[in-house]
DNA sequence: ACCTGTTAGTGTAAATTCAACACTAACAGG
DNA sequence: CCTGTTAGTGTTGAATTTACACTAACAGGT
């Protein structure tokens, strides 16, 4: 079956920038092409929208497609629409970020991707298209909103150290910050729940876990209360 | 001419949601839309975006076309595509928004419009489409980043004073500000210039005019300054 | 000339928040 | 029991934010 239109209409892909916490390193997932054009290299994971489904579900459905991701959080960036961005035809790209748990997710490539694999934020292969920009804009999103929202949470496990939640906050942020007025902070807003369970393996004194307290944030929030790193 | 695809495509528009600053009152510009669907009713102004047009000059077109407003500050706010939000087919919407002076341009109806019309924020009409979703989302974003941006100054005259900035504050974050405090604050970042003129016309002492100093404040961002009101 | 109404323009003190900083406790492993 | 490593904890000074009220200037009307 073919469509017809009176005029010329561009395609409409979504695209998604999914980023993933290593203990030290902030990390983001690419898969190498399958495909004409830019088959070989790498790019974000992402396709065609279809003609019923709405954007956020094409995103789901194609960074599963792709990688096996699925439930991770995610959230519009950008809609990238420069004429000449794909050189086969007129695309207008729909840009996501995503947020995952390294721990919770196993990833595996699929449909048009040869393979998937993380890449240190800072150490990125050549990518195809504008996918440079796309990933640069979604990493300026992150470091701008991490701070004034709580998304750090999406990218540990649900039971996590203080050390570990400080640890996410720098590398995200590329800055040291100061212990004692870290947790002073972040304890201070009470949005964290203490659990009874401390770390496991570690060869020397363990730390307490805490697990985010989403009920009690969102009650303050409905009070006014603005988180802020 | 038509064009076929081997797969359905959504149809791509781009709308505009327009602020402009009244002395007490922020305003949103709406066209009356001239031909189906929703003829008759309220829009924000938009439409289709050409094959070969990026889609910030897409919106540029469709706003002086509806509006006859040109050069406006402009930036983009968000992609809308659920599948349900055109009656007709399948339309994803880039939807940005513009902020302009009110005291700069006269508004006309042109193009597929019957009459273009400023109204208060907290006074709309009833409107096509999702467009109420569209203005809620560009109300909240320009509440947000009119704090920590200095995009007001895209509202007022290129010459004002800072009873007049105050209030604009004062009507976008519907709060009210403290005067010493405000004026302590944003003469101490020094990115306003001061004029030898002072405001005319006034039945009482006319205050100093001052100009955004767009150098000035590009220069501090270079050194890390970051604005906030 | 002067009275009235209205807004311009200005400083200080208290409260709060932020930034800097170092030691003891706990525990695993050898 | 010794070693290495991280957990966990308060205080002080600096900086920022908030609250608050009076005199000066000027146009317009008498």
């Amino acid at each position: 079956m073919t469509f017809r239109y009176q005029y010329a209409r561009p395609a409409l892909t979504v695209d998604c920038v999914v980023f993933g916490l290593d203990d030290e390193d902030l990390k983001i997932l690419l898969i190498e092409r399958g495909g004409a054009p830019f088959e070989g290299s790498w790019a974000i994971p992402g396709g065609f929208v279809e003609i019923d489904e709405s954007l956020d579900v094409a995103a789901r459905r194609e960074l599963e497609e792709e990688t096996g991701l699925k439930k991770v959080f995610l959230e519009q960036l950008y809609t990238f629409g420069a004429p000449q961005r794909d050189p086969r035809e007129r695309v207008v790209t729909v840009a996501y970020f995503a947020l995952v748990r390294l721990s919770d997710h196993k990833v595996k490539a699929a449909t048009d991707a040869r393979q998937a694999l993380w890449f240190s934020v800072d150490d990125l292969p050549k990518l195809a298209f504008d996918h440079d920009s796309i990933i640069q804009m979604a990493h300026d999103r992150l470091q701008a909103k991490v701070r004034y929202q709580p998304l750090g949470f999406e990218l540990l496990p649900q039971k996590f150290t203080l050390r570990q939640l400080q640890q996410l906050y720098e590398v995200i942020l590329d800055r040291e910050l100061d212990k004692r007025n870290f947790r002073k902070k972040i304890l201070g807003m009470e949005i964290l729940e203490e659990t009874d369970e401390v770390e496991a393996d570690v060869a020397h004194r363990a730390a307490r876990l805490y697990r985010f307290d989403k009920k009690a944030y969102r009650k303050l929030m409905r009070q006014g209360f603005h988180f802020e790193i």
